[in-house]
DNA sequence: CAATCATCGAACCGATCGGTACTATCTTCC
DNA sequence: GGAAGATAGTACCGATCGGTTCGATGATTG
């Protein structure tokens, strides 16, 4: 959405548009890819405005990552609900909303992973990594407890792995391998999810 | 290894030397926060020489993830093979060995799936990534036949799946939870190689 | 000794980038 | 209608970077 010239009607409806084109253009081209002449041009809004509502590109930056962030385990929470109660049920929903994703044009990874590769040294994107972690993993801890593992937080661990390594598997494949590997992760996951379950009884 | 000045003993050895230090520095800083200038002083050489040998950063770029991606691969078939004919045992042996490196304080992630987050638009840094995961998935997959997977190039995706994964969850942990992303990455992969096993019998 | 080669060190170039400053314009509010 | 605030657009600045060039130095070879 442009911003017109001297749209002073919302100042938050500004700082909003300008974090969602660059969200999107920060995860298409990568953090270093995208200048911050490009992230004005993509928005229709001029520099001194960015700097007005973020400070700086890496206040931008991090203030699009936790928005995204946010957005991403919203997403995957709402999938795990729709499925019902049954653990394995949730489970096998989260790796079909990510096969889904894989699946889009442009994806090209976890873009918060992908951040904090870009920027190894920026404690700020680390923390922000971590938190999506951390959100992710009591996600899947729920799950596991739900399903009566006796070490939900490692089950969760070794889920959270599977999902991180697919999607790095899936951005290295074709266009048309991405599906297998949503599947293929669903597939190990309920395998451990099983061998959990069946263990315990 | 610092290059002396008039040195035309080995050219060989000067490309080496160059080749040696960039693989370091690289993955520690990143492909872009090494300058060309830092690759020089690192090492002790002059740009005129690096371009020389290389052409351009980029082929310095290729060349170095190049020769890590055959080194890592010839560690982990050899800790493989160390471990003897067993394929149970072989796995263990390479998420052990992972688990040591995890624990290494300049521990990154993986410097070749790193760089191509990096780089995501140069397709021959894309090209050796996609080498480095076909080699890896080729180690795999001689364990998942081993073990009589009824699906071994599944089997051995998902065990990548997982290497990957706790290859990113350890450069995001504390060094003090880096050894459990090993271990339970380990646990988890030998749990699947189990699975298939004991569901072919 | 002379020619050749590899090399270092430093200067240099053009491009790009993050960030700042200024002006003109538009909207809102009083 | 006039003041105040938000904005676009543009020009600009200093720093950094990849890459080139050149002169001086030392080792190798015949």
């Amino acid at each position: 959405m442009p911003v017109a010239k001297g749209t002073s009607l919302d100042p938050a409806r500004t700082r909003d548009a300008i974090l969602a084109s660059a969200t999107e253009l920060l995860y298409e081209r990568g953090l270093d890819g995208a200048g911050v002449a490009d992230l004005c041009s993509a928005v229709g809004a001029s520099k001194e405005t960015l700097y007005r509502h973020f400070g700086s590109k890496d206040g931008l930056i991090e203030a699009a990552l936790e928005a995204r962030s946010e957005r991403v385990l919203r997403w995957l929470t709402g999938a795990a609900e729709a499925a019902g109660d049954a653990p394995a049920a949730r489970l096998a929903a989260i790796f079909d909303a990510l096969g889904g994703w894989y699946a889009e044009p442009g994806f090209r990874g976890c873009a918060i992973v992908n951040s904090a590769v870009q920027h190894h040294h920026a404690a700020p994107v680390r923390a922000v990594a971590g938190r999506h972690l951390d959100r992710y993993l009591h996600l899947l801890i729920d799950i596991a407890e739900r399903a009566g593992a006796d070490h939900p937080r490692r089950l969760a661990r070794q889920l959270l792995m599977l999902i991180e390594g697919a999607t790095v598997l899936a951005d290295h494949a074709g266009t048309d391998a991405r599906g297998s590997a949503a599947s293929d992760a669903r597939q190990a996951a309920l395998d451990l999810l099983h061998a959990v379950t069946y263990r315990q009884k």
